[in-house]
DNA sequence: TACTATTTTATAATCGTTATAATTAGTTTA
DNA sequence: TAAACTAATTATAACGATTATAAAATAGTA
């Protein structure tokens, strides 16, 4: 199944008159595989194998590519980097705040929400955004055992 | 009431142990008055020709010490710069893509979110960030105007 | 296969933010 | 009130993420 979704998106790379480059091609196997949220540099580090001689700003700028062309999005929290994000289907991030695990969860129907905006502010709601922050069940445990 | 909570926040300092220096006091009077999201650097000019002699550094310094206290909180949308908030009531925020405005609005009622989410990832959440995009009625009023 | 525009690479530059160390200034206590 | 202590400010340099640049390489097409 990921498969397919690589498949899918070197589709609407090709699409879009965008070229297939195996640096791309890499970068976009990578996050479909992981599924995870790297940063640029994680996967910069990831790829070094593969491509020694890949350049950061290769990282950056497909990323860029990628996130026009709506396959990627770009998430930053507080910290230093941006972290990329796979699109599949609309979902929402919680994100523990001890150790940083960005976890993924649904939860329909927040249109609701961008209607009311609309109507009190004038706007034309294009998208929205929604994190949440906590700690995982992992510190959670972990926090209790310290302080018992 | 905005001199309410210039005072609120120094007794809020006060409380905390935290130095009133007129540096603070002016950063707290600015953010407060103008009530908009200025970043560190706006902060930082808009204070220029009162504190010829001011670092970014104290701006950035202070900013984490109101953030720390509770006073302000920090958003980071893609741009670069961090923005900062003073801290009222509860309200999310509506961002323009064409001229970046971002307005306040309210919306009470997203803690079921957090239950659900809770629920279903076993975090323990503290908190939650909600942001909205679009484009605000003065940019859809002027593209109207181009398109026709 | 050859062509051409796009992409990659390597490097340097930029920008926001933070660390450092010396100086200055609030606050506390005598 | 003045000395003393500690925290805050300043000036500067460093840092890290990201982007700009220009030359070299390459994907896609005829």
């Amino acid at each position: 199944m990921s498969e397919l979704h690589l498949t899918e998106a070197l589709d609407t790379l090709k699409q879009a008159g965008i070229r297939i480059t195996p640096q791309r091609h890499a970068i976009l196997e990578y996050m479909i595989q992981f599924m995870s949220h790297p940063t640029a540099d994680e996967i910069y580090k990831a790829l070094e194998d593969k491509f020694p001689n890949m350049s950061v700003a290769t990282v950056y700028n497909n990323l860029r590519v990628f996130k026009d062309a709506g396959l990627i999005k770009e998430l930053n929290y507080g910290d230093a980097s941006s972290r990329f994000d796979f699109v599949t289907h609309d979902h929402y991030h919680i994100m523990c705040e001890d150790c940083g695990k960005i976890v993924d969860f649904q939860y329909p129907g927040l249109d609701e929400i961008e209607h009311c905006a609309s109507q009190v502010t004038g706007f034309q709601v294009n998208s929205h955004r929604l994190e949440l922050y906590g700690t995982c069940a992992t510190c959670l445990a972990a926090k209790q055992k310290v302080s018992s």
